[in-house]
DNA sequence: TAGATTGTTAATCGATTAACAATC
DNA sequence: TAGATTGTTAATCGATTAACAATC
């Protein structure tokens, strides 16, 4: 299972979406293919390593294949996060509408100063740090949004870790990381969002496709 | 030039200027593996790649290579970027003290409405959308960050386009592309960040490797 | 000199693509 | 049946790793 068919599955699946509310019922391996740019033979062999058959020459009939990928993606089962840190980018996450829309679920924000919600309208409750762990629990929450400053990032971390958090997303600059002796205990799934880091690498890109045209006039054809 | 040497050049980077400020002089090209989580091998060719040779039994010496490594990024020129649209995502980010760090400069924020900067203590001034283009030109920058609301995003985007911009960091869900026929016109480069999709992402990655236990556990050895 | 590390070439690995028999 | 599309195997491609002569 590559990170790279991950990221091919959630594009299937929106397609697939799109295709069903426009009336289709079947698509063909190059239609989908042509859709998420990529190779026919990748989108078989996707499916083929998912045990999802098609038909020799009808295709893949897209209403089961969108079952198949919400059992696969886990989209039948509730997609709660909580927010750890509420601050400007916490909050600004909380009211972000977008999350709505893909199915999930903000449960709740925890702040050392949940007082924070007073100053504004907050669309989810903002509960302090020490009930962490009981909501957590209580709630059955897995994935945790991590928006705390810098030097509280790897002690959050450690602290969702013990109540059970498997998923994180890391806004602090520190890059969190598990050292999991290849199959020992649960997957624990990080990603980490470095914006300035982000930003760094557009400029070092600008910079190099610059310096390689240059180089491209001095010696080229 | 592939994506991962640039990333691998970042993180060159910063482990050599750590090691400079530990007072070392020369690093070998294993040392330098080692602390970035790649091959020696990698290391070698990447830098014979950028024509940086170091010496046959000494390894490369650190001062030469930071030296070389702020050419090749960049990192002799401002970093200057520009924040198009401050609502809540925008106004976190004019606020974000990182880039400071990173030696990159938020010139301007630019909104409709630019008396949102009456609310805050703007470290930064906010224009309003009609100064966009004369600003980016007398101040020649090259970078945007574009946090509008959806709707505006494409719209935006071929503005800062027309107007020079090279490099752009996408917070909108609308994924933009360019579709330059290779080696056509200058290089644009685009990083959408996608929190949404992110999340979703990781939801993804969690039901999956759990249902492969499952999967592991009926069938597995 | 002997030992160590580079720069580069060859071998390996994995992922992508092409091709084709199976079959609806 | 003939045509089309799958599922899978083989070929290709690219990137990573290993190996080794060059040399400080």
């Amino acid at each position: 299972m590559h990170k790279d068919m991950i990221l091919r599955l959630t594009k299937y699946y929106r397609i697939l979406h799109k295709l069903k509310t426009l009336g289709l019922e079947r698509v063909f391996a190059n239609n989908l293919g042509d859709a998420v740019g990529v190779n026919a033979a990748v989108v078989r062999k996707d499916f083929s390593l998912l045990n999802i058959m098609g038909q020799k020459r009808g295709g893949y009939e897209i209403e089961n294949l969108i079952t198949d990928l919400d059992k696969i993606l886990g989209k039948d089962k509730p997609q709660r996060a909580v927010i750890v840190g509420c601050g400007r980018i916490g909050s600004a996450l909380m009211r972000y509408s977008g999350f709505a829309v893909d199915g999930i679920h903000i449960a709740a924000g925890f702040d050392i100063n949940p007082a924070v919600c007073e100053d504004q309208h907050c669309p989810i409750p903002i509960y302090p740090m020490d009930e962490l762990e009981r909501f957590i629990q209580e709630e059955q929450i897995r994935v945790g949004i991590i928006t705390v400053p810098e030097q509280a990032s790897t002690e959050i971390f450690n602290r969702l870790r013990a109540v059970g958090i498997r998923g994180f997303l890391n806004f602090t600059p520190i890059e969190l990381k598990v050292s999991r002796p290849a199959g020992t205990g649960a997957p624990i799934i990080i990603h980490n969002v470095n914006i300035a880091l982000e930003l760094e690498h557009i400029f070092y890109e600008l910079n190099i496709t610059e310096n390689s045209e240059i180089t491209a006039q001095l010696y080229g054809s």
